[in-house]
RNA sequence: CGGGAUGUAGCGUAGCCCGGUAUCGCGCCACAUUUGGGAUGUGGAGGCCGCAGGUUCGAAUCCUGCCAUCCCGACCA
């Protein structure tokens, strides 16, 4: 576990903030636990949405933009929405400033809105408020739009990337003509999810469904994939929400069905965040820094010239261009770091910390013997090698480092999967190790809720395809037919 | 919003008890020597000591208030 990333903010180490974001935009209240996100660590979450948004339009989806504000009346029109969300909500209550005359500027109080508006903390009040115009027939149903944005969540308490005041994210709100084919979207995007975290993140998930306690405000169902971190607390790293027809319902969206019959439509709801960084970061790093799946690494190549003279250097660059060249046919990004203004091993730290999977590094000797020198970042392994069929070796080893990634997540997370079978064991693994306990659950809210005050593990989720087994709950003796995921989460 | 801790250069810190305008390291700038794993030497720049009051001849230091940050809790993608 690196030094750098367990769960206290204290201990993100200097090169965390440095490469990848750092909450210290402004000394003043109003932005506190708002983040920056550095360039660098932008273009991982770049990469992220490029991965994602090919797979929302691969499942027929299409982006759109919705305002921002959303008026206070449409906020309130789903109960246990408003119910969810009441203690977050950053308010506008006025729309101008003045000058108080002694050169202060203060709020115009005769610029107070009517109506408050709310800063979306989530978007679907205001997109079922506009689906209602949208949607009379059968014939314009599905609804498959795709947001991506920007949300506000007033927390309380925020961490860094797990949970800023203001974050971006994405979130699809569908909207479907039967409660099936919404039941259907919910399980096709969270596969899309579990899909992105596996094979382009490299973090192997659980696919599941919270417990009625922990389901989003509003939803009738909702769907997770819950992945674990190397301090063996768990995160959850995405939702889909089957959300039944209560915002059609709220919102008074109703259509006229091919038998002519008029019903309310069924919705679906669903995203991920810039969380995801964060889960990107604290399952894969190590002391050395950040490790990156190629397959989001904003640079995968990085080619360090060693040399004495400007001959040399000019000797390793012709070779160096060649190879560039090559590794761009096949779309490796890829940067030669020829700045004299730090030296070779200052470079092979830098990229370590940054987390670049293949470093290269080519010197005099390299030269004579026609040889190059290739590292890995995930295992930190070095070896020298002939420049022959270079391009093709490094393509390979990018595919070999993704999977080596992925294996190494998973074998953690197995390793740190248990099965208990009384409460006594179900604390001492809690305490002792962490991780995901699989346990029996007598279904009910109560215990659930007792388990998380004396332990402040939560159930993270009803696995999908679980294995029906009858058993008793660890906490009331009760019968159970299943065993549930516990852990404690950020 | 409760409980605890902390604010000194870009970062990390010493000094505070026992008042005399600030220590060290990293980083930064210049030059030289270096360059196959975070170079070395010499010289240099950089600080309203979180903010506002108070006590005092004199405050980083003592007192009061405020602000901010971090940790724990409630809340949560």
């Amino acid at each position: 576990m690196s030094k750098g990333l367990t769960s206290r903010n204290e201990d993100y180490s200097q090169w965390y903030n440095e490469l990848v974001g750092k909450a210290d935009l402004a000394e003043h209240s109003a932005v506190r636990g708002c983040m920056v996100i550095k360039p660098y660590g932008y273009s991982i979450w770049e990469k992220m949405q490029a991965a994602l948004d090919k797979r929302f339009k691969e499942t027929g989806h299409s982006n759109a933009y919705f305002p921002l504000f959303i008026p206070k009346s449409f906020f309130s029109k789903e109960a246990s929405h408003v119910e969810g969300f009441a203690t977050e909500c950053a308010v506008v209550t006025h729309y101008r400033l003045k000058n108080d005359g002694t050169g202060n500027i203060i709020v115009d109080e005769e610029a107070k809105l009517e109506e408050e508006l709310i800063v979306r903390p989530t978007s679907e009040t205001i997109i079922w408020n506009t689906y209602r115009g949208w949607i009379q027939s059968y014939r314009d149903l599905p609804i498959l739009v795709n947001q991506w944005a920007n949300v506000v969540r007033w927390e309380m308490r925020t961490r860094l990337f797990l949970r800023t005041a203001e974050f971006l994210w994405q979130e699809g709100h569908t909207a479907h003509a039967t409660s099936q084919e919404a039941i259907e979207e919910t399980e096709r995007m969270l596969e899309v999810y579990a899909d992105f975290a596996e094979n382009i993140m490299a973090v192997p998930v659980i696919r599941g469904r919270k417990t009625e306690n922990e389901r989003f405000a509003g939803a009738l169902d909702t769907y997770c994939i819950e992945a674990l971190m190397q301090d063996g607390k768990a995160l959850q790293a995405g939702t889909s929400h089957f959300l039944g027809q209560n915002f059609a319902k709220a919102f008074d969206v109703k259509f006229t069905s091919k038998e002519g019959k008029l019903d309310y439509v069924w919705a679906t709801s669903w995203g991920v965040s810039t969380r995801l960084i964060g889960a990107l970061i604290m399952a894969h790093s190590d002391d050395a820094g950040l490790v990156l799946p190629p397959r989001l690494a904003p640079l995968q190549v990085v080619i360090v010239p060693i040399h004495r003279s400007e001959e040399e250097l000019n000797q390793i660059t012709a070779v160096a261009d060649e190879l560039i060249a090559q590794l761009k046919k096949k779309n490796i990004s890829v940067k030669f770091d020829d700045r004299d203004t730090q030296r070779p091993g200052f470079k092979f730290a830098e990229y370590e910390m940054k987390g670049v999977p293949v470093r290269l590094a080519m010197g005099g000797r390299d030269l004579e013997n026609g040889t190059i020198e290739i590292a890995r970042r995930d295992t930190r392994e070095k070896q020298t090698i002939t420049r022959e069929n270079l391009a093709d070796h490094i393509e390979n080893l990018l595919e070999e480092i993704q999977t080596n990634i992925y294996q190494k997540a998973l074998k953690f997370r197995d390793e740190n999967t248990c099965e208990v079978n009384s409460y006594e064991e179900f604390k001492q693994v809690l305490d002792e190790k962490g991780g995901f306990i699989s346990a029996h659950w007598d279904g009910t809210t109560e215990t659930e809720k007792r388990i998380k005050e004396e332990t402040k593990a939560t159930i993270r989720c009803i696995p999908l395809n679980n294995k029906q087994e009858a058993g008793v709950c660890i906490y009331s003796g009760k019968p159970s037919t299943q065993r549930v995921l516990f852990a404690r989460a950020y």
